[in-house]
DNA sequence: GTGCCCTTGTGAGCGTGTGAACAAGCGGGG
DNA sequence: CCCCGCTTGTTCACACGCTCACAAGGGCAC
């Protein structure tokens, strides 16, 4: 009894399942064209990655491939779905109706991808009752209510950073387990809850610190050769 | 002459690059608020990471604190200010104007911290000669155009998957070096040039994953206990 | 049935990132 | 002038992820 978590032991390194969204998409696009089996190497053309990687990591899930053929795809793709939990839609509420909100509500990919957006909430009362792709606004006070009704474990934050904290609390009250958040402040939430989070302006800054060193390194080789360096192909 | 980029072979590691975003925008904060110094425990604190983390990050910086006491707050902020390249301003141009461009083009947080919107393209005749925040869509066409008056290093792509590389590619054509890919897509491009993403979907379905094992787990609670676990806090 | 070719699955080595622990060193108080 | 407390900067050990290389093993031709 105590040993009730056994069969799922087998532990996917955290690298491997950022991975694992890649090689289904690759997946979907493969089946779409109707080829049967994929190798890995193929694979892991289109994901993007290293072929051993590709291996090593579809290794996690179990041994599904057959050697000296490659990875029957549609049995791929099952078991894939499963391991990543899509085999069901996941509702999601999103907070924060601004323009990412907004943008966000819009993006068919969530439902596509089996991720409908079932609510939006907003703490601003003009918003409030307008509608965006089809869903109301409704206010944050009414979260818990709107959790008990439809199974919601996945929240987005689209709010500004000053509410983002208040927001995170009052969704995991609610019942959300899972957070993906748009602010760019640091959010803390009880170890059980999981949080990713995207910063577009810390994306940029990224870019800007090689860039930085990009255009660096040319002005010292204008310094040094001054005639030109060609832009090199 | 070989040797001319000695000064700036201090190596900085791809971890730390990405951490130092958030070290800034806590410096900001606290300069803000009037503090002369900070310790690393408390930025640590403040930017979600351990503190001998930050001191080792710092340090591929230069030797900027002082012991007994802290970072001075204003030097810190000049000197990482430097080396992320943010002394000064970064054009970026984004292409595609569909429900993300148009959000990101209206994101006020890009021009807040240094990355004006310059430009923005788009292949849909229907949306050229519109304007979004102020600045006029103009055809994909006029990229090397539009490269050519303004400096613009940083290009961001907000298309539909079937564009992303054919966009990306004239970006690289028109002097883009830096490219910021939300297409859902894998993107090849020359070695020189710095590239990163952000998938949305990507995000939601590593947040299924965990959650799957979350509810799989909780499942297997229930048959065993039955009576409850309480929230624990 | 047998042998060959092809692709998987995995073991080992290497490099990078992380966290703890501690010596070095600055500032303030007496 | 000296000593003590505090915080940095660095060293060390460890864990994790990546890549290479190769043995294991299934399918196909003959």
């Amino acid at each position: 009894m105590a040993n009730g978590g056994k069969r799922q032991a087998r532990k996917i390194p955290e690298a491997t399942v950022s991975r694992l969204p890649l090689y289904l998409r690759s997946l979907l696009e493969v089946a779409n064209d109707g080829m049967p089996t994929i190798s890995s190497e193929r694979l892991a053309e289109m994901s993007g990655v290293n072929a051993a990687k590709v291996r090593k990591d579809l290794s996690y899930l179990g041994s599904y491939g057959t050697r000296g053929v490659g990875y029957d795809v549609e049995y791929l793709l099952f078991q894939m779905s499963r391991e990543l939990g899509l085999t069901h839609d996941w509702h999601v509420v999103i907070a924060g109706v601004g323009n990412l909100g907004h943008a966000l509500a819009n993006y068919a990919g969530f439902h596509e991808r089996g991720f409908p957006v079932a609510a939006l909430v907003d703490a601003d009362r003009r918003v409030i009752g307008t509608e965006v792709n089809g869903i109301p606004v409704r206010h944050i006070d009414e979260l818990p209510a709107i959790a008990a009704t439809q199974q919601i474990a996945i929240g987005i934050i689209a709010t500004p950073a000053s509410a983002a904290q208040e927001v995170a609390d009052r969704m995991i009250a609610a019942g959300v387990s899972s957070i993906l958040n748009f602010a760019p402040t640091i959010l803390s939430v009880p170890p059980e809850v999981s949080l990713r989070k995207v910063d577009l302006a810390v994306e940029l800054q990224i870019l800007s610190f090689y860039q930085q060193r990009k255009t660096a390194t040319d002005r010292v080789a204008h310094v040094a050769a001054d005639a030109a360096a060609p832009p090199a192909t």
